[in-house]
DNA sequence: CTGAAAGCGCTTACAG
DNA sequence: CTGAAAGCGCTTACAG
């Protein structure tokens, strides 16, 4: 069975294809009669507009993209299904692809998606990204959105948590508690997201006028393997802290990991607050204090964003920051006050 | 800017743009000099080749679909990165999607991916797919691959996990470790994974001659609600059990809130095994006895089938099982016996 | 080895 | 309101 195309239909309806084409485009005026014929024409042929084609012909620019590092990743997986889930509720198409935070993969899903008819996309840029190259696609008039992480020589409309005052938020928490020697795992700081969590974490020692041992500050690598070693590291200074901020979920299950075969008691020995929601953080034991991205939202914005900017051209950037939740559970409770 | 097509090229190098075209398709017999000429010019102008124009002209069905219930999901998340991963080693580009199990969503992105040029699909079907929408699909020479779900009444090609075996597994389990009293929350029936999964733990208790109270099957819907409740009725039966096998991922998390809420011991009072690892079974207290899908081979072998579909159509239909995994922990000690 | 020309399936001024 | 015709950007026999 061949696919039927617009001359198929016209031939069955016995109407010209031009006809045939305003039916499909909902042009008003169309005689009644000759819009059933073709309706039912189509119905009858299993007709489907050759996408091709009209891309072709209208010169049509309505792909959107959608790029993030894994959509095998608790906070991605959330936001790239909820912006999905936005589309499908405005009957607009978009396209998912994860990098890996690898270039030249990043790079195929770029050409790929340009051929394509590209109009606009929201990225997560892979680090190292050359802002060159985003500036290049958007010279050529498509709509960038960065997601999650800034970019600096990069000048495009940006939309992510609220990273510095989520950090604050915890580390402040931990500072109401009762705790002064608090420690944090920090991301990679060439990742405007660890950048800005680390900076959270200074900014609330500041204001408290507590101490920061340089020690303190471990640097992971935003994966489990650095923060698991990272608390090995910490519980083995001599001046060890009593509580840690950790920047993101990976690290977390790191950490967790370290806590429980290094036998460290949560929270007496060491509290823990984590950047990031994971499933199952409230049914640990003890539950785990986290701070908690709306995944949600900032799918659905990254999306309003970028229609926003498609019909828009010439409007100013825009900067969007999402606030963040603190869910106050046992890992950063101080045993006296409670 | 606007978008450099095959003219500018040509124009730019000097050549007619048969011999642009060429070049692009790496035809062999083109002069090394025009050749030289033409690559110079695409380099300038920041040429892509217009993907509709080339579809279009070559009559190209090359678009391959990945379509799963969700992409925010431990399994089908991990399924659908997999699946990316392998398609981009290989350089084959694939347009992946969620349908929500929503089958008007299904279908918007069938329609769309068939204007595209559809040549195959992975899908894991929406419960209620009817069967002859999957049949038409296919009988347009488009190839088929069901993943993880089962259509009956629709042939072609299915990978899954061995969820009876998995099931069988871990029921066996928790005959091994002493448990005779053993109840299972069971998914939807109408979904293949859901009877399998069931069939598994009847197979085991009917081998070990252990009797299955009928209350002992609690059905649950694959989601955390059902499953709490079921917790519930379980443990206020005038015969509880004292082992509970938990068929996914998601009823797994309701049952460890109601286990948590109910203050309910682990295993000690019930000991439970569930089917899906969770991102923290391992570092849960008790740390969680789970049945493991391997999600990269589930990704990969569903492309490789489907490829392999697409060069060899004439093949008869394929059911790949995948196996399953045991992770043996503590929930489903039995105290005497550890 | 290279170019002129036809045509893929559509849309849209244009004329009637 | 409707149809004939041009043309979107490419590819590929065909002729040279």
């Amino acid at each position: 069975m061949k696919k039927a195309t617009i001359n198929d239909v016209a031939r069955e309806a016995d109407v010209s294809k031009a006809t045939v084409s305003r039916v499909l485009n909902d042009v008003p005026n169309v005689d009644d009669e000759l819009r059933e014929r073709v309706l039912v024409a189509m119905d009858k042929l299993d007709y489907q507009p050759n996408r091709a084609a009209r891309t072709l012909r209208k010169n049509l620019q309505d792909v959107i993209g959608f790029i993030v590092p894994s959509i095998d990743d608790t906070i991605f997986g959330a936001v790239v299904q909820s912006a999905n889930d936005f589309a499908y509720k405005n009957q607009i198409g978009i396209l998912s692809y994860s990098t890996a935070d690898n270039l030249d993969r990043q790079q195929m899903y770029f050409d790929s998606l340009i051929s394509e008819g590209l109009a606009g996309m929201v990225i997560v840029p892979a680090p190292d990204t050359d802002p060159k190259v985003l500036a290049n696609i958007q010279a050529q008039g498509v709509k960038i959105v960065l997601l999650d992480r800034k970019l600096t020589g990069f000048e495009a409309d940006y939309i992510g948590s609220d990273n510095l005052q989520g950090a604050y938020s915890a580390v402040n928490h931990l500072i109401n508690q009762g705790y002064t020697r608090i420690a944090t795992i920090a991301g990679s700081q060439h990742v405007s997201t660890g950048a800005e969590r680390l900076a959270g974490y200074r900014m609330a020692m500041a204001e408290a006028n507590l101490e920061v041992q340089p020690e303190w500050i471990a640097f992971g690598d935003f994966d489990r393997e650095t923060s698991y070693d990272a608390v090995d590291y910490l519980m083995k200074l001599s001046n060890p802290p009593t509580a840690v901020f950790v920047a993101n979920d990976e690290m977390t299950i790191g950490a967790l990991k370290a806590v429980k075969d290094l036998q460290i008691q949560v929270p007496e020995e060491l509290a823990l607050v984590a950047f990031d929601e994971l499933q199952l953080s409230n049914l640990l034991s003890p539950a785990l204090t986290t701070v908690e991205q709306s995944t949600q939202a900032l799918g659905e914005e990254a999306l309003r964003l970028l229609i926003d900017l498609m019909k828009n051209s010439n409007r100013a950037v825009r900067i969007v920051q999402i606030p963040t939740k603190l869910n106050v559970r046992e890992s950063s409770f101080m045993k006296q006050t409670t």
